[in-house]
DNA sequence: TTAACTTATTGACATCATGTCATATTCTTT
DNA sequence: AAAGAATATGACATGATGTCAATAAGTTAA
């Protein structure tokens, strides 16, 4: 037997079963997608008891959101990446690399990413949970359009909350359409040509 | 047979109780939303029962889809007026008001809308409805792009499609927005900034 | 070591929504 | 008016969810 340390032999049983339901939760969801993956299904690959499952968790969301958290913060950090252009040629490479490194993201974790979308769809809390992400990128993006506005570098009449708001829509759009795998063109080719766009219509 | 004149009281009343249905069905949706929305309620609100539902729809999916029948029509109308246009600001002109009428939409059947939105996130049937729409639309602005290509009015280097999509993309999130009232900006002012900035990206 | 206490697990149960189907009702035809 | 056809009906079977009182497992302190 181990000593010597503190008895918590109880509490690491307890982390051993959230560990196995999160696992089994993993896998029924990549299964049966979020719409019909069923609790009771997880509790039996998990082996554990029925009521177990709602001590550790609330429900279906609640296991699917501890699911995706590094995948949210994955987000979040593109999300953060901020940048000060001094020429439109510049803007575009940098643009054109954040919108590359967002829709990678959609390959990188499509099946975890399919699940989610169907959760969006269906869950409240899930759906605030993907609406954070949209509003941090959403402000990013605002505050880059500002500065090369100030900067001379880009069209001033234009409101840049709107602007930014529409370029993200587009992103964020052909990124679940990579996630459905529904995209007939590469990535790349994707994020060069609505960048081009998108910077020959911003930038000066 | 059926002769369409005599006796057809019998049908006259499954047309009615279809009806009443309906009514009530759109009433429990606008007030629960799709989600929430239950059968046995919309039964109880049109007195009819309960068996009685499952003869005429197959589910809240379905009545659903024929309540939105109109409103999808609308969409498949602004999404078959293509157009040719002569120079780049005769282009833009249109494509604003095209925008517009995309997104008054919004807010023209913004309750329905509300249903549908969710609607579309949980069920397939419904979410295909969409889909078909959508593609309805890039179908046509892609032809769009092309002939301004083709007649050297626009970036020649772009993938029509690609762009297409993007700008479709674009106004339909807007779309939801409105739909869920939390554009900050007026329909005309988005309308005005989206095209702009796709105008002035696209061509030349 | 044991008794009291704390924390974690469990499955039976109550609840609720769905869709089906055998039966009943209402209307039409002969 | 009797047979036949189209509609309507609600009881029922099914399946998922979340709760909770009871129990088990582990910890602490005497």
């Amino acid at each position: 037997m181990d000593n010597g340390k503190v008895g918590d032999k109880r509490h690491l049983r307890s982390i051993m079963t959230r560990q196995k339901l999160l696992e089994a939760a993993k896998e029924i969801f990549l299964e049966e997608g979020f719409q019909a993956a069923v609790i009771s299904q997880m509790i039996k690959k998990a082996n554990i008891g029925y009521g177990t499952a709602y001590v550790h968790f609330k429900g279906k969301e609640d296991l699917l959101i501890v699911l995706m958290e590094n995948v949210m913060d994955q987000f979040y950090e593109i999300a953060e990446t901020s940048f000060f252009p001094k020429s439109k040629d510049e803007a575009e490479r940098i643009i054109n690399k954040q919108a590359n490194a967002f829709l990678k993201m959609a390959e990188a974790e499509r099946n975890m990413m399919q699940v989610f979308e169907q959760a969006i769809g269906i869950s409240t809390v899930i759906s605030d949970k993907w609406k954070a992400i949209r509003v941090k990128f959403i402000q990013r993006i605002s505050k880059d359009v500002a500065y090369a506005q100030q900067n001379g570098l880009a069209r001033a009449e234009l409101n840049h909350e709107l602007v930014a708001r529409g370029w993200f829509f587009a992103n964020e759009m052909y990124l679940w359409e990579i996630v459905r795998n529904e995209h007939q063109s590469s990535v790349e080719e994707i994020a060069k040509t609505i960048t081009s766009v998108y910077v020959e219509g911003l930038y000066l």
